[in-house]
RNA sequence: CGGGGCGUGGCGCAGCCUGGUAGCGCGCACCGUUCGGGUCGGUGAGGUCCCGAGUUCAAAUCUCGGCGCCCCGACCA
């Protein structure tokens, strides 16, 4: 229960020059958030409320599976990051104490929290055990951007299985993917879970929960039944006319044409008709041709994924005499490694020739060249999964869940007995989530011309009740009346009882996007009625002033 | 790390090119007005012009150096 001119909320009507995404723009413009320095932000009392909405509800579900939460410090020594070799990471903040102490600002606390098991879990009978805790994380990134979006500090729920084996693990693992499931749908936002790449995390399995929007840095390849980043998605492609095959590849003059779109013009074939070449230099192997269908385009991470090894571009002066000059490289001849695409289909192509201005046609891999194969292109709108076409779309990345096994457990020593009296490493998964994004995500996903709409589980009030007239006015007094009646109908009301005109109240509630406006005036009074309004899709109706706060109440629980 | 842009009252901006009294809108304070869509009128407060050095009689403006912030890309445990 909150009287706005007691509130320390400070809308804008414009929204601050340099932002860009429509979240960063509204939560600023509603006075939710401030920002402090550069992906560092103060949440102001209505916008840490929704903060702290969705904490409640992580925290409720983290609870219903047996998840204990506790608090480990931001500040942490730098010992257990350098026994896992995370010392190293470049966005993790390191400093020293008065003693010269190397410490360095938690990014995560995958190391603390198994070193507490380490210490104090001896017998299998002390497993399984999941721990969870809401704490800052601090993460020097290269460019935070989009207002809460990317931060160098954000409030991450971070919760840690640890298991006796795999099976045991597997099990922690889908009681989470339950109590996410359950606590983002609770949230009111849309998502979905879509298989992820584990990354340097290392483990053998990750998800991620992904809320499609606009301001996403991420894509999330979608069909029916099948949802994966587009890091590591896997599809089949789109059939590709190809010319009719050649005994033999033939030499065609391609004077000055670099790119598939020119030689694809010149020589009336599809994109897809031509192979294109990306030579990389792969870690203790040196360069590897890379050959995609012309249509296509490698995928960094499925590649690294594939040659189980780092990888990067070739410098140009890097590339074999034998791949040909840039513009031109081609597989016939080449005096390297060749990883073919799984997406290149049988028949002839048309590929560079490795000599200035020319090109083969009618190449045949296996015939024309050696070759391994391999699933390292990007997947496009319109391959299909099962015969069903596929979608991209942009989504921001809410909360990640990884297998991670013995990949901290064995180096930081956390180990049991079992029942025969012997040690094993305890098999881990940690859990995370981000609900500064869940809040980004849901007014990016809600947010109308005029401004936010929460989902009714994280507004900051219930609703917002506005009387209008002057103060001391018939309305007022009866807006006061009300506001208590929609208190002890267990409502939370943010009540406008500032000495504003009507049009500034409005355009207020509608900004701060609480799922209700209740409208205390004389236009309505005269009939013995106040208005609701539905902030999402702005319907409006009376009710009797009589009985109001129930009715409202009654309305307020049938809100999404 | 590469590219681009910006820094002038709380917010949004003009002024800078061509050096000479720091300006506009919103907001804020006060008076009046209005009271179902940011009402109208009046009065007023509020600024180290990001920082430092230089040029000059004189710098928001020109030069050099630094810092900060934003956007695009790279990166992103």
């Amino acid at each position: 229960m909150t009287r706005l001119s007691q509130l320390l909320l400070p809308t804008e009507k414009e929204p601050p020059s340099d932002a860009e995404a429509l979240s960063h723009k509204l939560m600023v413009r509603a006075g939710l958030i401030r920002q402090v320095g550069a992906g560092l932000w103060s949440w102001l009392p209505a916008g840490w409320r929704v903060h702290q909405k969705v904490t409640q509800i992580v925290r409720e579900e983290m609870d219903a599976i047996g998840a204990q939460e506790l608090l480990m410090p931001v500040l942490l020594p730098a010992e257990p990051w350098r026994k896992t070799g995370r010392y190293a990471i470049e966005e993790m903040f390191k400093l020293s104490d008065r003693k010269g102490a190397d410490m360095v600002l938690a990014m995560t606390h995958e190391e603390i929290v198994t070193s507490h098991v380490a210490q104090l879990v001896r017998s299998y009978r002390d497993l399984p055990l999941s721990l969870y805790h809401f704490q800052v994380k601090e993460r020097d990134e290269p460019r935070p951007r989009a207002g809460v979006l990317r931060t160098r500090e954000f409030i991450m729920k971070d919760s840690y299985s640890f298991d006796v084996d795999v099976d045991g693990l597997d099990a922690s693992y889908a009681r989470h993917i339950e109590a996410y499931d359950r606590m983002l749908d609770r949230c009111g936002i849309e998502f979905y879970r879509v298989k992820s790449d584990v990354g340097m995390m290392g483990g053998t399995d990750a998800d991620e929960y992904m809320a499609p929007c606009a301001a996403g840095e991420d894509e999330v390849a979608l069909a029916p039944g099948y949802a994966a980043n587009v890091e590591v998605a896997s599809a089949d492609p789109a059939p590709v006319d190809l010319p009719p095959a050649l005994d033999r590849p033939e030499t065609v003059s391609t004077p000055g044409l670099t790119t598939v779109t020119d030689v694809s013009r010149e020589l009336g074939v599809a994109p897809g008709a031509l192979l294109k070449a990306y030579p990389v230099t792969v870690e203790g192997r040196g360069v590897v041709l890379v050959l995609v269908r012309g249509d296509h385009r490698v995928n960094e991470i499925k590649l690294r994924n594939h040659l189980g090894a780092d990888v990067r571009p070739v410098r140009p002066e890097e590339i074999p005499a034998s791949v040909g000059p840039t513009g031109f490289l081609g597989p016939v001849g080449a005096e390297v490694p060749i990883l073919l695409d799984d997406g290149v289909g049988p028949g002839g192509y048309v590929t560079g020739a490795g000599r200035p201005d020319e090109h083969l046609r009618g190449v045949q891999p296996g015939r024309d060249f050696e070759c391994e194969r391999g699933d390292v292109r990007r997947v496009e709108a319109g391959d299909t999964v099962d015969g069903v076409e596929l979608r991209i779309e942009k989504a921001i990345e809410i909360g990640n869940i990884f297998k991670l096994g013995t990949r901290y457990s064995e180096p930081l020593g956390a180990s049991y007995l079992d029942a025969e009296g012997k040690s094993r490493p305890v098999v881990m998964g940690s859990y995370g989530l981000g609900p500064a994004r869940v809040v980004a995500a849901a007014v990016e996903q809600f947010a109308d011309e005029n401004g936010i709409s929460w989902p009714r589980a994280i507004a900051p009030y219930d609703l917002e009740l506005v009387g209008l007239g002057k103060a001391g006015s018939e309305e007022r007094e009866l807006a006061e009346k009300l506001y208590k009646e929609l208190g002890e109908a267990g409502l939370d009301v943010l009540y406008d009882d500032r000495d504003a005109g009507p049009g500034e109240k409005f355009a207020d509630a509608e900004l701060l996007g609480c799922p209700l406006r209740v409208t205390v005036g004389r236009r309505t009074l005269s009939g013995g009625e106040v208005e609701v309004q539905v902030r999402r899709g702005l319907e409006a109706r009376t009710v009797p002033l009589e009985g109001a706060a129930g009715a409202v109440a009654e309305l307020w629980k049938t809100l999404p």
